[in-house]
DNA sequence: CGTGAGTATTTACGCATGTAAACATCGTTT
DNA sequence: AAACGATGTTTACATGCGTAAATACTCACG
């Protein structure tokens, strides 16, 4: 499975939000954030189509990227990723050590009971 | 902050779970799973030695390794960053990733339960 | 048609990583 | 003391990544 790099997703971010978009637009977007050059910007689109994870279509002279990686896809192989080295594979001692680090949130909390309650709901 | 990379922690593993240990002990414990030759993991130690992540005692002709860094500080690491990245920082959202691609045993619920009451009864 | 601005593609380069071979060191055995 | 075996240290090498300079392509314009 083609893995795709950190400052490559951040790429891929820009197009989550909204599809399809030009290396220019790409570049305003992400470029002042990451300190990123014209160049880099558009080695990493290189790296995305090589790796099938965007497409692009001519239009005129420039290109539009739109994604193929759905980011829920993505999202999936890292948070899997993370969960099977550190934890076993399972999500209550993840979710464990961020209560142990008082790492919830107020807020956190209220959408994991409500999380909780519709699980249970459904259950039914 | 110095990070470690993904071989090194299947070394940093071996090691938490028990030390001191030699390098010949990590690498029967962790070789033939890894498919890695003795030079293999004696790299991995010094590059982990480099980069303070364990200590090294003389032991005779040997080297008994330690753990300087701890699991916890790694898994806090690891996960803060993935969090951070992909859920804006909170652990509702990601339970809530988990929960949609059914990813959340019967097991998992049961404990985020109890942690949930947990939390509330401290709070009292 | 040649040129220049706008874009994209190629090449580069230093550093980390995964993996290991080559080399060095140091007690032990003839 | 010389050679050997065990162990650690150095060096290597391909690949990927972050970053970008260099180069190439493509229209619109003079």
């Amino acid at each position: 499975m083609m893995m795709i790099s950190e400052a490559e997703a951040v790429v891929m971010d820009v197009l989550w939000r909204e599809a399809p978009r030009t290396a220019e637009e790409i570049l305003a977007e992400v470029g002042p954030a990451q300190n990123w050059q014209e160049g880099t910007v558009k080695s990493l689109l290189n790296r995305l189509l090589r790796k099938k994870a965007v497409h692009a279509e001519r239009d005129g002279r420039r290109y539009l990227y739109r994604p193929l990686l759905k980011r829920e896809q993505y999202v999936q192989q890292e948070s899997k990723g993370l969960l099977d080295r550190l934890f076993d594979g399972r999500v209550a001692p993840l979710v464990a050590h961020f209560s142990e680090q008082r790492k919830l949130s107020k807020k956190d909390i209220a959408e994991l009971r409500k999380l909780l309650k519709e699980l249970d709901d459904e259950q039914s």
